[in-house]
DNA sequence: ATCTCTGCAAATGGTTTGCATGAGA
DNA sequence: TCTCATGCAAACCATTTGCAGAGAT
């Protein structure tokens, strides 16, 4: 628990049962829910939440920087709470699973001047692939 | 150019007009298109070439390891023919515009082992974030 | 009271698939 | 010849949108 619903509620988040609800679901460490995932646990909780609001909410909670969309792997789009403090991913090969790593050093300062082509650049993605412990074992 | 066609005989890859035009769209430096654009190109030199061949072919060559899928931004996926040596991406955020570049170092090593919870990792994606200059003069 | 979020359902965009035909090795 | 790639169209999946009504501030 990180606390998204106390920071929305500090940005002056309007807020109903559905959006308190997708916050909810979303809050965490390690969370990288699809929206079709937010939306059943969204809809185990509040059974009269719809697809499209959870699409809505997802939408204004990356356009507001307090979750980060990761477009990884193949399909659907992941959602990540932890917008606010900058990491960067972890994801088994073959299960998918994905944890939040951190690694040493200013991952910016990798890229030489003249690799830039003119470019300001002010952020960088990071994805490691690997085989996680529990695939390893099997 | 950097003879994917070549490479791809020599692997006794079935060669058809379709999949060779294919091939050639995508051949190059700095090349990202999307499915939609590799068809555009391909069916002004081959009027006769069909969305789902393009998918197929593109398809079999990301399975081949002859050219890497990038899921990076929102819609489309594009499609990079420069698999066969490593690097990575440096994208506009006004424009899209995509380079391939080449860090300095082993980005794996900048992955602590105290932060690898058990992984195997055996790869990195970077993409890197800015402003390219065009952009940045307008 | 006002402003906007919500649900429904239909539209969209990208990608995949089934099947009969036709061309490669 | 025998296999497999191709084309067409329909299916699919994730996501977006229009609209009328309910709900939050």
């Amino acid at each position: 628990m990180s606390d998204l619903l106390g920071r929305l509620r500090g940005r002056g988040w309007r807020m109903t049962a559905q959006r308190r609800v997708v916050a909810e679901v979303l809050d965490g460490e390690h969370v990288h829910l699809t929206a079709d995932e937010v939306l059943a646990r969204a809809t185990a909780r509040l059974p009269e939440i719809s697809r499209a609001t959870v699409y809505n909410t997802l939408g204004e909670l990356v356009s507001l920087g307090e979750v980060a969309e990761m477009s990884t792997d193949g399909r659907a789009k992941r959602y990540d709470p932890n917008a606010h403090r900058p990491h960067h991913h972890l994801v088994c090969s073959r299960c998918g699973a994905i944890r939040d790593v951190h690694p040493e050093g200013d991952p910016l300062t990798a890229l030489p001047a003249a690799e830039r082509y003119g470019f300001a650049v002010d952020a960088v993605e990071v994805t490691y692939r690997g085989v996680c412990p529990d695939c390893a074992r099997a």
